[in-house]
RNA sequence: GCACGGGUGGCAGAGCGGUCAAUUGCAAUGGACUGUAAAUCCAUCGACCUAUGGUCUACGAAGGUUCAAAUCCUUCCCCGUGCA
């Protein structure tokens, strides 16, 4: 169970400011939440993401630890909350973008993200059999990416697996397609997540009344159709009109344009129920996603650049590993206050990547998070102080 | 002093007559990264140019053999090991 107050709008109608409560505490959104696919946000210790970064959530994913280290240890540890030591609030994905990411998008340089302009054409491979994940009408077919070993995932298990990690929020199972595929692929997509939602909160229901003296998860439902205006109506239209806590917006985008293909889907969807983006988290997308109603948000983008040396800075992005910073002894960014930016010199982070020091992944994942944060939670603030128009000319990239 | 072995691009280390401006790894330089297959991946890495091609300089040094040499021969200079 969650409840979800909205305490402040912006006047376009789109953007709030508000709070969901779980009873892991409370996320004041819009807000970013940091990815703990194998329920560890990578190089940090959680009081690190929550002294450090000041995070309010994390998110985790049904695939990763349904594989290792198995439901059963999570069963037994009493959950996710106390099997990674984070009190805070929590999600798990449900495993649909690993169709994905371990299907179509397997071995091929394939984001989700389409710059327009490059042909939107797919080759579909003659050898479809290198992929992990094959979807069907019912599930998808996966093969462990630590042995190779065969999994099926269906709506109705990926639902169970995410009772037994016990994150406060989950998602339903849905189907993320590449933003190189057909129009009428996109549409088999949503159709499929669409019977696949029904599923999902048939067996959610079912669920919690068999356990009903337990505290049941909120579902969240989700919404497909790619860079289609219609499909993603449609799909906005019917996902939100069903019972599910709050909504989270999948599948691929066109990189120009993720604002208004966000915009078509929150004008669909009811205003009381929060809204999450789906692994987007590129700081001007997080300042367009929150313009256009968004609550929360959850990305790997912060940790991973920070991991491959990569640390934003509010004009842009620096490459530690750029022969420059090997003396250069200001912080990363001279106008953040995180922990890294205080105490340590890009001189000396860019010698840790050099020297392939763990330290270096940790001190720049702690800014990259802080960065997107606390962006995030100035968006908050200016919306309640009715100054957005001025955060944004002070704070969007380039 | 004698006998072996060896000196290759920033480093390590292949090549042992033509397909070698020279395999590979590391380092270096730049780029990518958006619900984590990711502390990963990609590109470049002798110089110059009228650049999917061409010219020049290069494999310790100097000569030589050959149509052709990093590769064979001679001398010299270094380094390692063994014997005096």
């Amino acid at each position: 169970m969650i409840s979800f107050n909205i305490h402040a709008r912006l006047p376009n109608g789109r953007g709030r400011a508000g709070t969901i409560t779980t009873p892991h505490g409370k996320i004041e959104t819009p807000a970013f939440i940091p990815v703990a696919t194998k329920a560890t946000i990578k190089a940090l210790t959680p009081e690190m993401l929550r002294d450090y970064v000041g995070a309010h959530a994390i998110l985790a994913n049904t695939y990763h630890l349904y594989l290792q280290p198995g439901t059963n240890v999570l069963k037994k540890s009493g959950g996710l909350h106390k099997f990674m030591n984070w009190s805070g609030p929590t999600y798990t994905d449900s495993g649909g973008f690993q169709a994905f990411s371990l299907g179509a998008a397997y071995g091929k340089n394939v984001s989700k993200l389409a710059q327009v302009k490059e042909g939107i054409t797919i080759d579909h491979d003659e050898d479809a059999s290198i992929r992990l994940a094959q979807v069907d009408d019912d599930g998808v077919t996966f093969k462990s990416v630590i042995d190779g070993s065969t999994h099926r995932f269906t709506p109705e298990i990926s639902i169970d697996i995410q009772h037994t990690i016990g994150a406060d929020m989950i998602f339903a199972f849905d189907e993320c397609v590449s933003p190189q595929e057909s129009y009428e692929r996109q549409k088999t997509a949503v159709e499929r997540t669409y019977i696949w939602a029904k599923r999902c909160l048939i067996h959610h229901n079912k669920i919690k009344t068999q356990n009903s003296n337990l505290k049941s998860p909120a579902l969240l439902g989700i919404i497909q159709g790619g860079r289609h205006e219609d499909l993603r109506k449609y799909s906005a239209k019917v996902i939100g009109s069903m019972d599910f806590e709050g909504f989270g917006i999948g599948g691929s985008f066109d990189k120009d344009d993720i604002g208004t293909a966000v915009g078509w889907v929150c004008d669909e969807l009811p205003e009381g129920k929060p809204r999450h983006l789906l692994g987007i988290g590129d700081p001007i997308d997080l300042i367009l996603g929150i313009e256009n109603g968004i609550d929360t948000f959850d990305c790997v983008a912060p940790t991973r650049i920070a991991r491959n040396g990569g640390a934003y800075i509010r004009t842009g992005r620096i490459n530690l590993l750029n022969a420059q910073f090997i003396q250069d002894f200001t912080p990363l960014d001279p106008e953040c206050d995180c922990y890294t930016c205080k105490n340590y010199a890009r001189a000396y982070i860019a010698h840790l990547f050099r020297a392939k020091e763990m330290l270096a992944a940790t001190l720049t994942s702690i800014h990259n998070l802080y960065f997107v944060v606390n962006l995030v939670k100035k968006a908050r603030q200016a919306i309640i102080d009715g100054n957005y128009e001025g955060f944004k000319k002070k704070h969007l990239p380039k």
